[in-house]
DNA sequence: CCACAATAAGACAGCGTTGTCAGTTTCAAG
DNA sequence: CTTGAAACTGACAACGCTGTCTTATTGTGG
C-alpha cells in the first residue's frame, strides 16, 4: 500500500541505508548513486514516514508552537511566521493553543512532547512566562525559543522588541502633538509586556515633565470590550483626556467605538493610539496611529533560532516602528493653554 | 530516559500488551488489572508515543486541518472549533495553511498524509473545492470532511450553511428598510460561497420586484482593501446605492472606512452590511449588521463527523442568523420616492 | 463435576526508519 | 604495483508501540 524506503531502495538498486543517507543528506554517497536514489524517490513519489523517523532517529522533524493569546490577528501572524520558517526547514509545525491559567498546563506540555517527540518548542507570550512550563522544558532538555518574554534571564534564546521604548515613543509623539492629559489603557495582567508598556508611558511623561495622574490609567484585557469599558471610564472623568493610548489595537478599536457613540470627533477632539499594527489597525476608522510590532518576523526569527547551532543562546531584539495614521492629531486648542 | 510502555508494564506487573489494552480501552481486561495499570500510568506520568502507535497500529491519533483563507478571524474560529473537538477525542490537530492556486497542492497534501499518517482530514473552503485535492484524498481512501464546500455531490461528509438563503435574508432586510439601490460586493472568486451569496442577493431582488443592475455589483477578494476599492467604485456612480452589502465583514469594514473618508453618514445616508459576524463586525463603527455564520460550530461539527461512524456520509446544515446592528437603517427619504 | 465457551493475559513479530558497525571499493603516496 | 587511509555501501538491531496468535483462567449449563 504505502510507498516505503524499501520500495525506493529496490527501484534504485541500493540498500535502504543508502536511501536513508540520501534523504538525510549525509556524506559518503557517490554522486551517481545519489542521483539514482533521488530519481527513484521522485518516480515513486516517496515521502518518508515521520513516525518511523522519530522512532528510530534522534529527530522528529516537528516542532510545537504554544500560545495563549486572545487576539486572533496576533496569533495569525505568529503562526504564519513560524510556519514560513518551518517550511524552509522542511519541518512540521504543531500549533497548540493553551491556557496559562490552567494548573495542568505544564503536564499538558510535557505530554505533548512525549507524545509527539517534537524537536523543539516555540513559546509565545504569555506562555513564555509560565514558570511551570519553563521548568518542564528545561527538565526535559528540549530546546525552546521564546517570543516576547517578560524577562531575558533564562538560559534560552528569545526574540522580542523594546516595549518600553515603543510605548515611550508613542507617548512622546502624543506629547509633541500638544497633549498633556493622556489616558492609558493597560494590557492583560498575564502579559509582562503590559507592565513594560505602562512603564514606557510613564517614562515619557516624566522626561517631558508632565505629571503622572493615576486616574488616567485604566486596566484592560487586550480585547475590544475591555478597551471600550476603559474608554467610557476615561471619557466620563471630570476633566477627560485629550488622547488615549491603548496598549494594543483591539482595545484602541474599543476606544474608537465609544468615541463614535459619544459623538466625540477623532482626532479633532480626541486622539487615539494603539499598539501592534495588526490588520485591525487599518480596518477601523480613522485608521489607528500605532506601533508596528514585527510580529511575523519575531515568529520567523524565533523558529530560525530553534534550528540554528545548538547550545548558543541568543537574545535578538527586533525594531519597532511608530506608524502615524489618522486617529491622532494636535491637541484641541483649549487644551494647549492651561 | 523516556518513560515507555515497558516501564508501565513493569510497575503494574503485567505485560506490555495488557497496558496497551488499557490504553486503547479494549475488552478483556479485569477491572482490578485495569486499575493497577492506570495507577502506574499516572505514577510514571506516561504519555504513549504517537510515532510508535502510528507505526504499529492502524491509527495515528492525528488529523489535519487544511485551509487557505485570508481572513484571520475566520481561520481562528475554524481552528478553535476543530481543536475543541480534537481535545475531546484525545487527538492532535495539524493546522496546515495551503495555497489553492499552487499546482503542487495535491502533492503537498499527499506528502502530508504519507509523512504524518493522519487518520483524517478537515478541509476548509476554498480547499474544499480543489479537484486535485479531492482526487488525491479519495485515491488514498482517507476519510475527510469539508467545511462549507461549494457542492455537496461528493461521497463525503460536509457541514455548511445556506449561503443563498442568508444573502437573501440580508438583502430582503435592506429592501424592507426601503432600499432600492443596493450595492453588492462579491467575494473571492476561488470561493464557491461567493457565487451563492451573489445568487441570494439576486433572488431577493427578483422576489421583491427590484430590477437587478449590473453596475451595482463589484468584485472583491474578501479582504479589507478590495472592499474599500469596491466601495469607491460604487459611491462614485452617477446614482450611488443607498446600501452596500459586502459579502464578508472584512470588505464591509473597507466600505465603512471609505464612507467615513467621504463623509457619508452611516447609516443615515448609507447602510452597510457584512457577512460572517467575525469579531471585526463589532470592532468597527458603527457595528456591522451582518450574518452570523456559525463558523466555530461548523468546524467543531465537521471534526465530530470525522470521528463518527465510518462510511456514513452526512451533510449537515447549520443555521445562520441575521444580526442587525447600527450600520444599517431606513433608506434616506429621497430614495423612497422614485 | 465435566465440557466448553467466554474472558483474560502474554509471547512475539513487525511497522518504516536511523544508528552502529563491519565490509568493500577507490585513490594517492611510496 | 603495493599499501593504507579515506570514501562508500550494506547488514542488522533497535525505536515503542499494536496486531495476531497462543495459552491460561474463569464461568456456565447439563
Amino acid at each position: 500500500m504505502r510507498v516505503t524506503i524499501k520500495d525506493v531502495s529496490r527501484v534504485a538498486g541500493v540498500s535502504i541505508k543508502t536511501v536513508s543517507r540520501v534523504l538525510n543528506k549525509e556524506r559518503y554517497v557517490r554522486a551517481a548513486t545519489r542521483e539514482r536514489v533521488e530519481a527513484a524517490v521522485k518516480a515513486l513519489n516517496f515521502s518518508p514516514s515521520l513516525a518511523a523517523r522519530a522512532l528510530a532517529g534522534r529527530r522528529s522533524f516537528q516542532i510545537a508552537l504554544i500560545y495563549d493569546n486572545h487576539s486572533p490577528f496576533y496569533i495569525h501572524q505568529i503562526q504564519e511566521g513560524v510556519w514560513a520558517q518551518c517550511k524552509e526547514q522542511g519541518v512540521r509545525m504543531l500549533a497548540q493553543p493553551a491556557d496559562v491559567a490552567s494548573p495542568t498546563l505544564a503536564a499538558e506540555v510535557g505530554g505533548l512532547i512525549d507524545e509527539t517527540h517534537v524537536d523543539g518548542v516555540i513559546l509565545s507570550s504569555p506562555v513564555t512566562d509560565a514558570p511551570a512550563v519553563l521548568v518542564e522544558l528545561e527538565r526535559r532538555g528540549i530546546p525552546f525559543v521564546r517570543i516576547s518574554p517578560g524577562t531575558n534571564h533564562a538560559l534560552t534564546s528569545s526574540v522580542f522588541m523594546d516595549d518600553v521604548q515603543a510605548a515611550d515613543d508613542m507617548t512622546t509623539h502624543l506629547i509633541n502633538e500638544g497633549h498633556k492629559r493622556i489616558g492609558f489603557i493597560v494590557g492583560h495582567p498575564n502579559h509582562m509586556a503590559s507592565d513594560q508598556r505602562l512603564f514606557g508611558y510613564r517614562r515619557a511623561l516624566d522626561r517631558a515633565g508632565v505629571a503622572f495622574e493615576p486616574s488616567l490609567v485604566q486596566p484592560g484585557q487586550f480585547d475590544f470590550s475591555s478597551g471600550a469599558a476603559a474608554a467610557e471610564a476615561l471619557l466620563s472623568l471630570g476633566e477627560p483626556p485629550t488622547a488615549i493610548f491603548a496598549s494594543n489595537d483591539d482595545m484602541a478599536a474599543g476606544v474608537l467605538a465609544v468615541a463614535h457613540r459619544m459623538d466625540i470627533a477623532v482626532p479633532e477632539a480626541l486622539s487615539v493610539a494603539g499598539f501592534d499594527d495588526t490588520e485591525l489597525a487599518s480596518a477601523v476608522w480613522p485608521p489607528l496611529t500605532t506601533i508596528r510590532q514585527p510580529t511575523r518576523d519575531l515568529a520567523y526569527t524565533a523558529a530560525g533560532l530553534l534550528f540554528s547551532e545548538e547550545g548558543v543562546v541568543i537574545h535578538r531584539r527586533l525594531q519597532h516602528e511608530l506608524i502615524v495614521r489618522g486617529s491622532t492629531g494636535r491637541a484641541p486648542i483649549d487644551a494647549l493653554r492651561p
